[in-house]
DNA sequence: ACACCTTTGAAGTCT
DNA sequence: AGACTTCAAAGGTGT
């Protein structure tokens, strides 16, 4: 039997690192068990041969004619649920399944359910919260995985859908609907020689993770799937993304052979469009074009974002607000009101994206992304502001903080009372497997100076001088004046130096509940007043 | 159609 | 080295 990092997934030992394994010895152990033989991957790659043959040469349209679409299935869905239970059984059992969602990846990482951090539907970012999955082609199911079409194997799910419970990293789910299922829950999607289910072709699917440089749009982000309530694309692709329905290979050096030329890791022009037009010199416009056309992979997701994907659904539903400038606000004020702990948990989570986000794309840089927005506007920032105005400006962010935790749209993690009155966590944030790893950027745990009660500062975790940098922004470039002295301070409240001297009363009266500080965020946003959201009666 | 707003953090550039 | 800038998500709002 072979194994997986045998019968072609050898190269994936770089990647077992990155993951932590549950149990790894067994695992391997149930994967030999789980996969079939090296001649199904042998099919697997004479099919992909074939898949990448015909896809350089036949139409989108022409693939479905040869495999005829199927009718929307009505149960499509519950399949969904019964293959998202059978994964999770599988998992449970030890063995393995495999999904579609994402075939960019040459892994798949996921819960493990015996993480004590796994509750709700939540995932932990612990490091022993994933159990790696080798992914796609090379991990064969089982026969009667493959034969049995009255199921839905892995290869029928739709990359999009996103159950709450799903171990799977989606990318996108815009087109997913329960009433309309996605045509290849179908078991006709199997390959013609193998009867493997397939990759369905990029006209079947929605466009996945491109490894492929060639891939046009963005990429769903690889942790999606952290983010169980809405699964929105991370890096989500328009229409005609991928032309290769398989880009993940890119990352298999054991398929390298068949598809490098078309799927390297690195950033480079895909051969889809540029190839085909290498006779003729290209112009400046058509540079260009193309230039728009290159992947944008997007920049993996900080803690911080993480926690508000995670979370903005939660807030919107808690309150009325639909601002997500607001909602952020609110979001920010909750980030802050979480324990070392559950930030670390974050984090983590933003580590391995890190991480698996340089594994999948060993060129990217972030500077790729300079410039893809249109420039903001904030070059004319409080350029001539007085100190007076500046001081306002500073206000207002640093007072929304300082607003106790509402209890309308509270989190367990500041039910306890206001954010004044939360203590840091003690130092088993430095102690967990979560925390952050020693890296040079996460050596500490940023700290927002703007917003971080100083009760909440753990000595553990020395202030970085870039958090000052970073907390202060762009916007705010001043703010980091004001820390610096601050350390030594202690009562919650009065702990920071902030300048104000002229804070109204109402910063020291009853704070409003979250909605009301959303209610005053939205008028500051209308009204641009910089301390509305203090000074406005709660009322 | 698209920039803005707003948050924190990472990573880039600039001085 | 430190300051500053950009981008990542989100979606209502404004131009």
């Amino acid at each position: 039997m072979p194994q997986l990092n045998g019968g072609g997934g050898d190269d994936l030992g770089a990647n077992d690192e990155l993951i932590s394994f549950k149990d790894e010895g067994e695992q391997e152990e149930k994967i030999s068990e789980n996969v079939s033989a090296e001649r199904d991957l042998a099919d697997v790659k004479s099919s992909l041969v074939n898949e990448s043959e015909n896809n350089s040469s036949s139409s989108d349209s022409e693939q479905t004619e040869r495999r005829p679409q199927p009718r929307p299935d009505p149960e499509s869905y519950e399949k969904h649920r019964e293959y998202f239970a059978e994964a999770l059984r599988r998992q449970q059992d030890g063995g393995f399944f495999k999904s579609p969602h994402y075939p960019g990846y040459p892994f798949l990482m996921i819960p493990d359910l015996t993480s004590p951090y796994l509750s709700n539907g939540s995932l932990s970012p612990s490091t022993r919260t994933y159990l790696q999955m080798k992914w796609p082609l090379l991990d064969v199911p089982g026969p009667a995985t493959l034969k049995d079409s009255r199921s839905p194997t892995p290869g029928h799910l739709h990359p999009h859908h996103v159950h709450p419970l799903t171990p799977l990293i989606t990318y996108s789910n815009e087109h997913f609907s329960p009433t309309t299922p996605p045509p290849h829950l179908s078991p006709e999607i199997l390959d013609p020689k193998t009867g493997i289910p397939r990759t369905p072709h990029p006209s079947e699917l929605s466009p996945y993770y491109p490894l492929s440089p060639g891939a046009v749009g963005q990429i769903p982000h690889p942790l999606g799937w952290l983010v169980p309530q809405q699964g929105q694309p991370m890096y989500s692709i328009p229409a005609g993304g991928f032309r290769h329905p398989y880009p993940a290979l890119a990352m298999n050096p054991s398929m390298s052979s068949l598809v490098s030329s078309r799927f390297s890791p690195h950033m480079q022009e895909p051969d889809s469009e540029s190839s085909r037009h290498t006779a003729h010199p290209k112009s400046p416009v058509a540079l260009k074009r193309e230039e728009e056309k290159k992947p944008h992979i997007k920049k993996p997701l900080n803690a911080f974002m993480l926690y508000m994907k995670e979370m903005r659904a939660k807030v919107v539903a808690e309150c009325t607000l639909k601002e997500s400038a607001a909602i952020n606000q609110i979001l920010g004020r909750k980030w802050h009101s979480l324990s070392r702990e559950e930030q670390a948990k974050y984090y983590e989570l933003a580590r391995k994206e890190r991480q698996l986000h340089s594994q999948l794309y060993p060129g990217w840089s972030a500077r790729d992304n300079y410039g893809k927005r249109k420039k903001r506007k904030r070059e004319n920032k409080q350029p001539d502001f007085t100190p007076e105005e500046s001081l306002m400006s500073q206000s207002k962010k640093l007072c929304l903080p300082y607003l106790p935790t509402e209890k309308t749209c509270d989190s367990p993690a500041s039910s306890h009372g206001s954010m004044l009155d939360s203590p840091a966590t003690p130092s088993a944030a430095l102690a967990s497997p979560a925390a952050p790893a020693p890296t040079h950027s996460e050596q500490a745990q940023p700290l927002s100076l703007t917003t971080r009660p100083e009760g909440r500062a753990h000595p553990h975790f020395p202030l970085p001088s870039k958090a000052a940098g970073s907390a202060s922004g762009p916007t705010h470039p001043s703010i980091s004046l004001h820390i610096g002295s601050s350390s030594s301070q202690t009562t919650p409240l009065l702990s920071r130096p902030i300048p104000f001297t002229s804070l109204p009363p109402s910063m020291l009266s009853p704070p409003p509940s979250l909605h009301q500080v959303a209610l005053q965020s939205r008028q500051a946003l209308l009204q641009s007043q910089p301390l509305s959201l203090v000074t406005k009666s709660a009322d």
